[in-house]
RNA sequence: GGGGAUAUAGCUCAGUUGGAUAGAGCACGGCCCUUCUAAGGCUGUGGUCGAGGGUUCGAAUCCUUCUAUCCCCGCCA
């Protein structure tokens, strides 16, 4: 059962778990032999020592028996010593504490993960989820309303990062951004553009309050002009009549940017309206595109929310609400009963005039997710989203689907620091700093580090010029320059004309008997569990953590033993020890979307 | 008012099946370059794990109450 098949390699089984079998031996003669009752039900519990006087292993078996087994912990634990099964994996065992079990392990059977590493390569630690379900990663999915600001890159990396560890694990993935190009915002967006459009063709006018005011929207707005010359101009006494003023002259800004929309559409016709909808929104996303490519992070579907309603899963998804029973008509509005799943409030679902809300969209949404046959389906959203697990969740049931199949992530937002100044963010007034401002000041490994090496939900302070640091006080340059140290080591090697003779080197591990060699092999043995955990757990930042601790263990090993020396068998051990480290730096690295330099 | 998140060293944060003496980096002391990149290493100081109660062999971790900070609570998108 815990043997699984690779293109690459049959896994070798962790350290853990063939102790794990060792122990449940000994469960097993002591339940023959009358110590233990023989329904027990053992959990083992294998874990990794914190402190190394403690062994590499321990197990709190015996804690954890002694009360059914109606025994002292110590002296169940001492039976349990004497029944274990002899291994040559084991060089000694200890009795501990108020009943632990320490398990010490051979240098030989530890360091055989080295040459494991250097077989598989990049395959090494992948794999080993416990569960294969079909996965789609939902992320990012910004409004085409403008350029991506700091506040979605921590999303883009973090749900990349999630997307590539499951895959790494085993996991099918699929990654999708979910293209909001329906709705109000985007009309907004497209009037805004055109009433620019104007501007460029000599009009003069007070741009409303609630339009989008960047700089983006003018440039849309003149390749608009370029291409089509003035033939969508409109005098602007007709464009103005009868729209009830704006906000700063006493009106209602959301009324008065509705009329406009409905100006835009009535003087333009549908095509005519289209021509700037589309230019907005292609622009928009292509930038939106290029920008998440140059991160590093990449989609197999870019989903258009327009196709839902086009194509009528939203009627069809109301419909199937409707036949289990979920909706109810409520003074002309269509509710959803979501208070039957949980949910604080019912949910309306179309509105008296007919129109759909953003919220049966996402249900038409989620619906077409599974169709599409994922098995689950998982939603990256930022913090402020939280509110919207409720419902979506009581959704899903409503739907007829098992809600654990909905999965939800919220990424808090990161505030910027230049050293001690906290930088503003203001989104009203359009000063935000957008995603690709912070790549080019940062650089992409820098940002994309950063943004997964604290844990999702929480907040965190990013300092850019931490960031951008080129010294050991920035984790990924000290990741980064370990791995390029060994590159280096490696041209040294060339340069002293000597080879490396990788299979002297994987003969002669045992030669490998300093703290700092043992220190790293454990730590290179940790890789696939770690790359397990972080993926199943959705926490890329287990593995950030442990890629730093890797780059610290090998610092230490390189500071103090040299690897380029006269004797071959240990410079050839030690060298092909240093391979194993760049390997599983790289794979790391590579997992979180960061560079592996060959030199810094 | 209701709901959620967070609270661990001076600062930023780990601590993921409840385990033994709570860790790392930075900062602040001390030390290590005739040596493969010192872009590095070693070492010292530093803690009432927000507070109180509970669960048990054992709690930073689970339950409960409270406190502080942030976020959400529209027929918006």
């Amino acid at each position: 059962m815990l043997f699984e098949v690779t293109l690459h390699s049959v896994f070798i089984r962790l350290m853990k778990e063939q102790i794990a079998q060792l122990i449940a031996s000994a469960v097993d003669a002591l339940k023959a032999d009358g110590t233990l009752p023989g329904d027990t039900q053992p959990n083992i519990m294998v874990e990794n020592t914190r402190d190394k006087s403690h062994g590499d292993f321990a197990s709190n078996i015996a804690l954890t028996l002694a009360k059914p087994a109606r025994r002292n912990p110590r002296e169940l634990a001492q039976a349990l010593l004497a029944a274990l099964p002899q291994s040559d994996l084991i060089e000694k065992t200890e009795l501990a504490g108020p009943g632990f079990i320490n398990f010490f392990v051979t240098q030989a059977s530890t360091a055989a993960v080295v040459g494991q590493i250097l077989t598989e390569q990049t395959a090494f630690g992948r794999g080993r989820a416990a569960s294969k379900a079909r996965t789609q990663v939902e992320f990012v999915s910004a409004n085409p309303t403008g350029p991506l600001h700091v506040g979605h890159g921590r999303g883009a990396a973090y749900g990349a990062s999630v997307a590539d560890l499951l895959e790494a694990a085993g996991v099918p993935v699929e990654r999708e951004y979910y293209v909001n190009d329906a709705g109000r915002q985007m009309n907004i967006l497209g009037t805004s553009v055109w009433l620019r459009y104007l501007e460029k063709c000599g009009a003069e006018l007070t741009f409303p309050s609630n339009g989008y005011k960047g700089a983006y929207i003018h440039d849309i707005a003149a390749a608009v002009f370029d291409q089509h010359g003035d033939q969508y101009n409109r005098d602007i006494a007709q464009v103005m009549a009868n729209i009830p003023v704006d906000e700063p002259q006493g009106g209602d800004k959301e009324v008065h940017i509705d009329a406009l929309i409905e100006r835009a559409k009535a003087l333009l016709g549908d095509a005519g309206y289209g021509i700037f909808f589309n230019a907005a929104l292609d622009s928009i996303l292509a930038d939106i595109q290029d920008d998440l490519s140059g991160f590093g992070v990449n989609y197999q579907e870019w989903f258009s929310e327009r196709g839902l309603t086009s194509n009528g899963d939203v009627d069809s998804a109301l419909n199937t609400l409707q036949e289990n029973g979920y909706l109810f008509e409520k003074e002309g509005n269509l509710w959803f009963r979501s208070t039957d799943f949980g949910d604080d409030k019912d949910r309306v679902v179309r509105r008296a005039n007919g129109a759909t809300t953003y919220f049966a969209s996402d249900i038409a949404y989620l619906k077409n997710k599974f169709e599409r046959g994922f098995d689950k389906v998982l939603y990256i959203w930022g913090a402020d989203h939280h509110g919207y697990i409720a419902r979506m969740k009581a959704a899903c049931q409503a739907l007829g689907y098992d809600p654990e199949r909905l999965m939800v992530r919220l990424v808090q937002f990161a505030i910027l620091y230049r050293g001690e100044e906290r930088l503003a963010m203001s989104t009203r007034s359009g000063s935000f700093v957008t995603l690709r401002e912070l790549r080019d000041e940062v650089g992409n490994d820098a940002c994309r580090f950063f943004y997964v090496t604290r844990k999702a939900e929480q907040h965190m302070d990013f300092d850019l010029e931490l960031a951008k640091s080129e010294s050991k006080d920035n984790p990924v340059y000290y990741i980064q320059y370990a791995h390029a140290r060994v590159c280096s080591v490696q041209r040294k090697l060339k340069e002293s004309g000597w080879a490396w003779d990788k299979e002297s080197g994987l003969a002669n591990l045992a030669l490998l008997n300093t703290e700092h060699e043992k220190d790293l092999i454990t730590k290179l043995s940790k890789y696939p569990e770690v790359l397990t955990a972080a993926a199943e757990s959705y926490e890329p930042h287990m593995l950030a953590n442990y890629l730093r601790e890797l780059a610290n263990d090998f610092h230490s090993y390189y500071n103090a033993n040299k690897m380029l020396i006269e004797e071959a068998e240990l410079r050839n051990a030690r060298v092909t020890l240093s391979e194993a480290a760049r390997q599983v730096l790289n794979n790391g690295l590579t997992l979180l979307g960061v560079n592996a330099p060959e030199q810094m």
